[in-house]
DNA sequence: TATTTATGTCAGCCATGTTGACTTATTTTA
DNA sequence: TAAAATAAGTCAACATGGCTGACATAAATA
């Protein structure tokens, strides 16, 4: 039945017919994408994992911290529409982070349900060294992939997101931006 | 305390000197790509993740379903090097896996020790199926990012991998057919 | 023969995700 | 103004998938 390829190995695998492929026949060179992907992802977290331990922390207090730092007064909500996890799965790693003066919590000025949330000068400054790691890592890899790698990357990963999240992570970019414009 | 919407903001984030970065200031563009990195991953691993659930499998699953098809006579220990991860972790999941006739192990031909992985037929459709969601992701993602965003993109993915590990990696693509260039 | 290697296994711990039920404070709305 | 909706927190239980350490077995190799 799925003899399509049999040629010496048992399995060749993806190329086989697979739908939403032009030809039926996904170019073996995109499956290596899914790959370098893997590894990529795999690589790019080592660097600030080691740093994490050092202070007792995980892979989800790094991300909770990177974006609170990168976007102070960020809402509950917000993150959990970032993070895409429940509000359990925050509330454990948001208290340690509360707890140990990384990240403070202030209730909104309009509205006072909400819980803003900032880091502390302790928080910023490991947020930058979490942080340090993957810009080396980014300028490296953008320096080694040529001149429009840049813009390119930008968009292929942006186009590798859902959709119907564009629009907020456009959102959130212009909520750093318009920050940058104050400074100026 | 830090009051809620007061204007100098405690965090700059990335805009403080930071290591391998020539002009000492981090082009906040090079932040979006962390984030970008981060929203791109987790929504690729998420069409997958729903059809595991069917079938009782997690991510862990996926990915040693994914490698052992891709690459049929795979080893223990070329697994444990791919995932890098503990044989431990390996063990588990890949006993469920054999359990489930999703993988098959035989002995090495000229290496009784080893134990040489392969698919199933069954295991082969569940491998398809869980890719045909990420290959119509990427070929989306490059048709909308540009004629040159295959060969960008994948050489900006190599070149984020730790540089201990290329060798691995192109040897690893060389298993299934010729090596290309991914040098940039 | 002795050692190394490839792999498996048991036992337990930890981080981080999940669901469900419920509370509290505050804002909005009927 | 009373009722409903919203933002957030909390408790409890559970699942997944990492980890360490110790030890077992079979086969290859020195």
């Amino acid at each position: 039945m799925a003899d399509i390829n049999s040629k010496e190995t048992p399995a060749r695998p993806g190329e086989e017919a697979i739908k939403g492929c032009e030809n039926n026949l996904p170019d073996p060179s995109i499956i290596d994408l899914i790959e370098l992907f893997f590894f990529a992802y795999r690589d790019f977290t080592q660097d600030p994992d080691v740093i994490l331990t050092e202070f007792g922390f995980g892979r989800a207090h790094h991300r909770v911290l990177h974006f609170v730092n990168r976007y102070p007064g960020l809402r509950v909500a917000d993150l959990l529409e970032i993070l895409k996890i429940t509000k359990q799965s925050l509330a454990r790693v948001l208290k340690q982070l509360v707890d140990k003066s990384i990240i403070e919590q202030h209730p909104g000025k309009s509205d006072r349900r909400e819980r803003r949330l900032y880091v502390t000068p302790e928080g910023q400054k490991l947020a930058i060294r979490l942080m340090e790691p993957q810009l080396s890592r980014i300028i490296q890899a953008l320096k080694s992939s040529g001149i429009e790698s840049e813009q390119t990357s930008r968009r292929f990963l942006y186009n590798m997101i859902n959709s119907v999240d564009h629009e907020a992570v456009l959102e959130l970019f212009s909520r750093s931006r318009s920050k940058r414009e104050l400074k100026g």
